[in-house]
DNA sequence: CCATTAGTTACTATAATAGTAACATATATT
DNA sequence: AATATATGTTACTATTATAGTAACTAATGG
């Protein structure tokens, strides 16, 4: 008989919806076997949900080589989920306010795990068009990730450090871990962040937290991202820490009034 | 027992994804007893499928009302699904060479049951900028619709027509059915569609299929969308045909290396 | 305040899944 | 080309998860 806690919690469900979850942009195509292995499901459980995800449409199987890929139906379905998204609709109009107001490059994100989820985002011309990733791992070396783990829990953020590795992605990239465990706690006291050019060569960002209100707890960021050809990092903090500030808050009732919990 | 045909097939797992599909831009939100009557799926049944979306992230509820909304992590598997899909991928540089090369309107589409999924798009700014929805119910109305509908078997022709009412969009659009058969019929002759204002006031389309080259099977559409104040149906006719159907068999090649089945 | 509806929990027969193992098909190697 | 190795598919039950009924509790509305 199932324990009484697990009794309302369907494991099949979850199992199938772990398998879609390792298909995306990164990986477009995979086997059965390393859906097994990446899951831990025994290979006759992942033949069953993988066919019933082939049957339904959601993934579909190629003839010859039997890999995997997204379907048409995986396809619609994150259309629908995408712009059925309550927070990304009530987002936009506030970042496109603030947009059209200071003229300046604004960037959004939940968090989901250890990784940011890219919510919605204006860019200026003026910035260096780099195609940011929908979902970012890199948090050690971005205003929004700055902010996210200077506000995490302190067993949270132990978690995070346990496995972080690192890379040098511009000659500014911090890889020390002491020195991004300070950078955390200096950014934890100023209650913004600082990304300069640590990132991308050429592109200061500053950083506030999205809070659940209610549950004081970090749910996402808000960054403002400049060239650093047109902006210092003292300019930026004089004039724009105001905006930002506002726009984290804006963003805050939003999060806490439709009750999104980290 | 289970059926020696549905024994490699989850119930479980087709149920927790049609309740997950319940939401979307037209249904942010939804109770209890909706998805189960909608479903069919009996209260305890949907109880628990939900209970598992939401403590997986895919729902949220609403502590004082109970309603559920989607979380985000549907959200983030939205976005990595839309985006992971490589269909999408392969056509958006084909259509988009057409956009740069003729200047016009491009629209594209998957089949799914008797929808169509938009794909992708292109819009020119002379074309009123029509908000189309993600996923298209009047196939009668619109080119891909028709060009669909010509290349579908005689069975799934007549289930198609069978629960079929359809709507007057606008002045133009036929609404006898016989007068829809007998349009679908030239359609098929022609190997082409024409959308004369049927859809929207103002907007003339001409759609081409995009077949299955293996399984002689249509699974999607491409239309050319023209301001009806700018063109006639003449001059498309005489001038884009062309740059339809090879548009089409472009689209169509990569259907059949991707094997998209309908 | 009561009636009605919606959501949650308890209980158990039934049906579905997990897991093992055998089998088949594809891929790689000699 | 033949064998070896890996990958995918099917068969077969013990186990366990789910469906469904029904009771219960918390909201909601008149």
């Amino acid at each position: 008989m199932p324990g009484k806690q697990e009794q309302y919690f369907s494991k099949t469900l979850e199992k199938g919806l772990t398998i879609l979850n390792l298909f995306g942009r990164e990986n477009p195509s995979r086997s059965l076997t390393e859906i097994s292995t990446l899951t831990g499901i025994n290979k006759t459980s992942t033949y069953r949900l993988v066919n019933t995800l082939v049957q339904l449409g959601y993934l579909r199987k190629s003839i010859t080589s039997k890999s995997l890929r997204i379907g048409p139906k995986a396809f619609s379905m994150g259309h629908e989920c995408f712009h059925g998204f309550d927070i990304y609709q009530g987002i936009k109009p506030i970042i496109d306010k603030t947009f059209f107001e200071h003229h300046i490059s604004i960037d959004s994100a939940l968090i989901d795990g250890y990784k940011l989820i890219s919510l919605y985002r204006r860019e200026m011309p003026n910035l260096v068009s780099f195609h940011l990733p929908l979902i970012m791992d890199e948090l050690y070396a971005r205003a929004m990730g700055k902010i996210v783990l200077a506000n995490l829990g302190p067993d949270d953020l132990e978690h995070y450090f346990a496995d972080l590795a690192p890379q040098k992605l511009t000659s500014h990239t911090l890889v020390d871990i002491d020195e991004i465990r300070k950078d955390i706690r200096n950014t934890r006291k100023r209650g913004y962040s600082i990304n300069d050019k640590e990132y991308m060569t050429g592109v200061i960002s500053i950083g506030a937290p999205i809070m659940n209100l209610q549950t004081k707890s970090v749910v996402g960021a808000v960054s403002l991202d400049f060239p650093s050809r047109e902006y210092s990092l003292d300019n930026i903090e004089k004039q724009y820490i105001s905006v930002l500030l506002t726009l984290a808050t804006e963003a805050s009732d939003l999060i806490t009034t439709a009750g999104i919990r980290q």
